[in-house]
RNA sequence: GGACGGUUACCCAAGUGGACAACGGGGACUGACUGUAAAUCAGUUGGCAGAGGCCUUCGGAGGUUCGAAUCCUUCACCGUCCA
């Protein structure tokens, strides 16, 4: 790729809020790259990322698979985990207080965390940095100089604190420093670019290029990511909002789960999600735009790459014809929980020891509302007695094989 | 240290003595329809029992009352403001 190409593979996806903001950065990140290339170096990037939980999902991902294309262009990519910055927790992405979490808590997310991101990150290329190595041994008088870069002012004016602000909720002191921290993190690691989503362009944007510049470095670009939004297609994808599709999971419910988004938040997907090239992407969207493509089989497409990132094209193709008889035709999965039977028992109580429903008044509800159904059949009562062998079904999609 | 406000089901939130198992919204689940687990529409959403009854729940513990999520006491936690 030459320099326009790898500016345009870079900026895909990209959100600043500001579309100035974006050719400013884009403007600056060719310029790194000439510049770069004359030295013959390769480019500083990294992106931080606080182990607040072990399960990674898809949202992670956005940022991991920008790095993997610095890596792809030969950059020099760093992993760094906020084992300090996660302490304090990133007040960015939610309009309250984040809990702090213990010292061994983000020690042990920090581990599955880098596991997880290696089914991403190229593990031959990638730096893993803890921010803890140096933040821990900042002193007041560091911090005090920090400090002095930033006016209270500039927090107020940040979206988030602002809100509270108005909304007389507290705001804590410490809230302040996590900006400051990761400005140290990028003066530290001498980034040339940081990557981030969108919540994090205070912290990058404005934080790490100030603290830089008063360190007299070249403040880092900002590769500033838009957010993926989770299933439900408003918000961004959290654990804690139960709108996420989790990495570690299995390939046929990756695919589902991408197949059961809303139909609006295809291109933000393609554009975030799958590591399909700017043209790709385009087609994709003009596809759908123009009608030329078909909504359903868009989403198929757009599961069956998500999923081939992750589980790879074999296991992506299983899942999809798994969807297929299951969803699509209604027929019944070849995989099936299974039951013995020792003597006749009554449906309530099969359905209830099977996890099929949480309790007795469940299960008569759901017979009561046709979604059970035996070989087929609706059941009409809850009082049935199974005594033979048979295929049971609850809702659409869960089965249980009886036997004796 | 002082003044005031909050704590309700998975989440948000209404309810200030009886008709409250508790409005509404979100989520989840079921059904219809479809293009899919999208969208839309309808229903369900404490437990046990199933001829309509019983039990547990509104931060914890006591109390007043025929009767409390609602009133009183006390404890805990959270928040705002003043110092």
């Amino acid at each position: 790729m030459n320099i326009d190409e790898q500016v345009k593979y870079l900026m895909q996806g990209v959100d600043y809020g500001d579309p100035a903001l974006a050719e400013a950065m884009a403007a600056e990140l060719r310029e790194r790259l000439i510049e770069a290339e004359k030295e013959g170096r390769p480019l500083k990037v990294y992106c931080g990322y606080d182990p607040t939980s072990t399960d990674l999902h898809l949202g992670h991902t956005v940022t991991m698979r920008k790095l993997r294309q610095f890596q792809e262009l030969g950059h020099d990519v760093t992993f760094l985990i906020g084992t300090f910055t996660s302490l304090i927790g990133d007040p960015s992405d939610k309009d309250k207080l984040r809990p702090k979490l213990s010292t061994d808590t983000v020690m042990k997310n920090a581990e599955t965390y880098a596991q997880q991101a290696f089914r991403v990150l190229d593990p031959q290329k990638t730096h893993v940095r803890y921010n803890s190595e140096w933040l821990s041994k900042l002193m007041l008088s560091d911090l005090f100089e920090l400090a002095s870069n930033f006016t209270v002012q500039q927090f107020l004016a940040r979206d988030n604190f602002r809100k509270r602000w108005d909304a007389n909720e507290p705001i804590y002191l410490h809230e302040f420093f996590y900006s400051l921290m990761q400005g140290y993190d990028a003066h530290i690691l001498e980034a040339d670019v940081q990557v981030g989503g969108s919540d994090q362009l205070f912290n990058i944007m404005t934080a790490a290029r100030k603290v830089m510049a008063f360190y007299g470095q070249k403040p880092n670009i900002g590769i500033i990511l838009g957010i993926l939004p989770g299933t439900d297609g408003e918000v961004r994808m959290s654990k804690s909002l139960g709108n996420h599709i989790p990495l570690n999971t299995t390939a046929e419910d990756m695919y589902g789960k991408v197949m059961s988004l809303p139909d609006k938040v295809m291109p933000v997907y393609a554009r975030l999600a799958t590591d399909w090239t700017p043209e790709k992407v385009n087609a994709f969207v003009e596809g759908l735009e123009n009608g030329s493509l078909h909504p359903r089989d868009a989403k198929m497409k757009l599961a069956h790459a998500i999923t081939a990132v992750f589980y790879g094209q074999e296991a992506a193709d299983k899942a999809q014809d798994n969807f297929i008889v299951m969803f699509q035709k209604g027929d019944m999965p070849e995989d099936m929980p299974e039951y013995h039977l020792s003597e006749p028992e009554n449906i309530v109580d099969i359905l209830v020891k099977n996890n099929l429903a949480k309790s007795r008044s469940q299960a008569r509800r759901l017979i009561e509302q046709q979604g059970v159904k035996i070989n087929g059949e609706t059941v009409e009562d809850s009082a049935l007695v199974i005594d033979q062998p048979c295929i049971l079904q609850c809702g659409k999609r869960h089965y249980l094989r009886i036997k004796m």
